[in-house]
RNA sequence: UGCCGGAUGGUGUAAUGGUAGCACAGCAGACUCUGAAUCUGUUUGUCUAGGUUCGAAUCCUAGUCCGGCAACCA
């Protein structure tokens, strides 16, 4: 892919917290002068905007500061992990625009190492094997306000324990009959220091060992491990993490860990009139609200392409939003800004009637058609020009006419003019209606060629009735009709969904865009972005999906 | 009633003891063969109360409010 982000695009990156936590650690020799990050998706499902903002952080810090990041799987729970996310993913990162080299990593290369910490853990009488049933554990556990109580197994000799453990990794124990804790403090007043669980059994197979396991370590034992085995320097994750970095440290202090990594929070990002976890994504998926992880309404990385989003806009979009420690929530008009932004620059502009009305030119010149020249791009020059078909039959867009024009009301009505782009101007002299149902069928007007001197305030887009083709374009609105679907917690956000965040409509479009290549983005000009679905275009029968449309001032003033 | 984190216009952010700035959104205007884009102007803000200081968004104290934490999920 093409990188056509030019230096305006992105704005003067901000020293945040993070950038000065780097430039710090840099100034002080720490690492040995090396950034390296990681990011490390569960694949368990399809990425998101979200997850956009965690690789372009973690992936921009480490192209900034000269370093390194590895994408990693995090796939140490293997019951909803499959290969199908692991590919989508990798998809999904290198059409951002990033790359990890050679670094591409699972949590599961490092079962064996993970392992041989546990029993160093156990050996060092900082672990043991817990036999607790879960009900009991939770019991044992405490509330935040009261402390837990310790485990009977709690001073189980190391030796005991590390029989037990190797008869658990053996397969001697049902699922959930023992787990390995860490042994802390169970009166610490964070939960998560109240002898957290390192290991449990289940007999899942894995997506890439197989059945070779039946324990498998916890997020807390793993992801330590894994950053310190990669040499990772800044460990960054989202905020709901920062209770977990007291156990994140304390694991890497009790072992021979080969490094220390820093763990970072930042607020994870919120967008407005969508919903950003992967529960609930799987959910509209499920339940078919919409049509797959990469409809073009979902906030996932590949309905996102698949709308038409340029990746550099969506870089763009997420070094605008800046990285703090607190919740936000985004508007969602501002990733659609920086969108068509881009759009602007580089697409090529066609025309294409979405709702037609039928034009008779009254007074057409004795010839089949006329050439007109048309601009591909008035932002860029070099896209050059192409030529239109003008003939005595139109369609100009249903609302650029009005019988009865409001105030204010610059485009066509009976007896007024409008420019045709590109194509001299029309006057509209005779409304012809449809006997049966009233409704306009036709327009009857005059037209004088470009050189004329008319008074217009409106230029409006139309196709030769005779050239055009019928191409299917999918406009879209917003999926939730509601800022903040997840406001009410524990209602179901799904009685937010918009129902009319869909439509489809034959439109006519002007012969050249029946060459549209799948993914090729265009404006329709007055009316939008549009791009041509990877997925269902066939050649010479391009289908549409609304990117975005462009601003509407003429909504407010008639 | 616990612990951790946080609070700057409508929204997202910057300013790290020295003129509260930028972007989005809004409004108004200019320009325009896209009512787009572009350009110009503009409304709106430091959670509260004390304190330190010549000077506080920034430092201190107390309070208020918000978020996260009680999976053998990540």
């Amino acid at each position: 892919m093409s990188d056509t982000t030019t230096p305006s695009d992105t704005p003067a990156p901000s020293r945040h917290f993070i950038r000065q936590i780097i430039d710090r650690d840099l100034a002080e020799g720490k690492n040995d002068g090396r950034v390296i990050t990681r990011f490390p998706p569960e694949p368990n499902g399809y990425l998101h905007i979200g997850h956009a903002k965690s690789i372009c952080l973690n992936f921009g810090l480490a192209e900034e500061y000269g370093g390194q990041c590895h994408l990693r799987y995090d796939d140490t729970n293997p019951a909803a992990e499959e290969m199908e996310y692991v590919e989508a993913i990798e998809r999904d990162v290198r059409w951002l625009g990033f790359d990890w080299g050679k670094h591409h990593y699972f949590a599961s290369d490092y079962f064996e190492p993970f392992y041989r910490y546990a029993e160093e853990l156990i050996q060092k009488g900082k672990a043991y094997v817990c036999t607790l049933s879960p009900e009991a554990f939770k019991e044992y556990r405490g509330v935040p306000t009261r402390p837990g109580k310790e485990s009977p197994s709690r001073n189980r000799p190391p030796a005991e324990s590390l029989d037990l453990f190797r008869r658990m990794r053996a397969g001697k124990f049902a699922d959930g009959q023992y787990v390995l804790r860490a042994k802390i403090d169970m009166a610490s007043p964070n939960l998560h220091m109240r002898d957290p669980v390192l290991y449990r059994i289940k007999r899942i197979h894995h997506h890439r060992t197989g059945e070779d396991w039946c324990i498998y370590p916890m997020y807390d034992f793993a992801h330590c491990i894994s950053d310190a085995i990669e040499g990772i320097t800044h460990s960054i994750c989202t905020l709901e993490f920062e209770v977990h970095r007291p156990l994140y440290d304390w694991i890497l202090e009790q072992i021979s860990a080969p490094a220390h990594p820093q763990q970072i929070e930042f607020a994870r990002l919120n967008l407005s009139y969508t919903v950003m976890s992967k529960r609930r994504l799987l959910q509209l998926v499920q339940e078919k609200h919409v049509a797959g992880w990469d409809d073009p309404r979902m906030p996932t990385i590949c309905g996102m392409r698949r709308r038409g989003y340029p990746p550099e806009a969506i870089r763009t979009f997420c070094e605008t939003i800046g990285v703090t420690k607190y919740d936000s929530m985004t508007e969602m008009e501002l990733l659609e800004h920086c969108v068509r932004e881009n759009l602007n620059k580089h697409a090529l502009r066609r025309m294409a009637v979405l709702n037609p009305l039928r034009v008779v030119i009254t007074n057409f010149p004795d010839t089949p058609a006329i050439d007109v020249k048309a601009v591909n791009n008035p932002e860029d020059t070099d896209a050059g020009t192409r030529t239109m078909a003008f003939t005595r039959e139109l369609f100009i867009e249903r609302e650029d006419f009005a019988e009865e024009p409001p105030p204010k009301f610059f485009r066509l009505a009976p007896g007024k003019s409008v420019r045709l782009r590109y194509a001299g101007f029309l006057t509209c002299e005779r409304v012809e209606h449809d006997p049966a149902t009233g409704d306009i069928a036709a327009l009857h007007c005059r037209w004088d060629p470009p050189e004329t001197k008319v008074k217009v305030k409106a230029t409006i887009h139309w196709v030769s009735a005779d050239q055009a083709r019928e191409i299917e374009v999918r406009l879209y609105d917003r999926l939730f009709t509601v800022p903040d679907p997840m406001e009410v917690k524990d209602a179901d956000f799904k009685r937010h969904l918009n129902p009319r965040s869909l439509s489809t409509v034959i439109a006519r479009a002007e012969p050249a865009l029946l060459d549209a290549a799948p993914g090729e983005s265009f404006q329709f000009e007055r009316t939008g972005y549009f791009c041509a679905d990877m997925k269902d275009s066939r050649p010479g029968a391009p289908v549409f999906n609304q990117t975005a449309a462009l601003k509407a001032v003429r909504a407010k003033k008639g």
